[in-house]
DNA sequence: TGGCTATATATCACACTGATATATATCCCT
DNA sequence: AGGGATATATATCAGTGTGATATATAGCCA
């Protein structure tokens, strides 16, 4: 059966102080997306599913007009079981690269469209870079302690990953721009002919 | 809606000629798994669903003891759903990397844990690496074609992934060695104390 | 005989996803 | 005063994706 990860990324959050499952999609959001995506459809449901296992405890605050707050605490087993899985080890992500599914089949259109899509790709993963670098090199993060340093080594990984993807994207490029070349100056060949026609009806 | 990506994996294969359901689950395990994961419980269901929408047509070769094959041709309606979707806007991919979810959470274990999760992932990383660049360089990929050019830049795409995330192992055990180290010198400061499991703020 | 692999389709429970629904309060602009 | 956007806060849904498992037969090898 697929594991659920969605459970851990919660505890891990809980396990730094009690949240509302507010709270935690907020933070989902704004500080665990450049190496983790969370939907936020599924917090609250497993937040009540948590609290059945005893993994969190639950404090209502009753809001005035407002839905009631639910403020969960991670509880001495959650934290159990969140060392736990921090202790087993690391199931690879399967990749789903849809620039790259797109590439392969890229024989069933013309380069134009592939370079189009390689480098809006390379406009991102730079504004991605950009942004990393940014966080790394702010006031937040300096400092030695374990909680900083593991911090810095997510951005870290976030930053050699936009790098290489940054080159691959040029070297790409070069090869498509060739590509496109080639089929330009080609253009009394079959090749042309076979791109661009197909007899649709 | 979760945009339906399989659908496009599924046309984008037929597209090069008729195969069946079993054809497929080898393909997407022999050939894409370097950036693209199919689940195998997912490929006969979409198959109905495509030939229910007139984008496959099915042709049934009854088996002798064995289940019928049903092979499946690609239609001009399938070509043009799948030529559409070459040309749209890709779709960025939410990234899920257990491996720092854990290094995030690291303050919630020691050093050593985090070490060997690193240890085992470069060597998975080393692997994934060798295996790219021995198919890059095999007979097979040679040739100027289009159809070999996009699969020569899919894997270079994740020889330039893995280079990088070796550098990043390299990189993290270097300053894990050192927290550890840190950590194993100063066994009467509070900092070993906070680690282990006191101090919540 | 028993076990393994290959051929071939089919289904299931569960995980994950992003949109939307339901309320209210506050802040800003006109 | 009105309108709109944004923030607080929980909840649910249809749909996609996932890996394991079920079903059946045949070939091979020890």
């Amino acid at each position: 059966m697929t594991p659920n990860r969605t459970e851990f990324a919660i505890l891990g959050l809980l396990a730094d102080g009690p949240r509302s499952g507010y709270d935690i999609r907020k933070e989902v959001q704004e500080t665990l997306p450049h190496f983790w995506n969370e939907s936020v459809g599924h917090i609250y449901p497993m937040l009540h599913r948590l609290h059945g296992r005893g993994l969190v405890s639950r404090m209502t605050e009753p809001g005035e007009g407002k839905p009631a707050r639910h403020v969960y605490h991670i509880t001495e087993d959650g934290l159990a079981e969140l060392r736990e899985w921090l202790a087993a080890p690391v199931e690879p992500t399967p990749p789903r690269l849809e620039i790259l599914l797109k590439l392969f089949f890229g024989a069933h259109t013309e380069p134009p469209v592939l370079i189009e899509h390689i480098a809006r790709y390379r406009v991102a993963r730079e504004r991605a870079l950009a942004a990393l670098e940014r966080i790394a090199a702010g006031p937040e993060l300096r400092g030695t302690d374990a909680r900083r340093t593991y911090l810095r080594l997510t951005l870290s990984s976030g930053i050699h990953a936009a790098r290489a993807a940054i080159a691959w994207c040029d070297e790409a490029l070069q090869v498509l721009h060739g590509l496109a070349a080639r089929n330009e100056s080609d253009d009394s060949s079959a090749a042309t002919s076979r791109i661009r026609g197909g007899g649709t009806s």
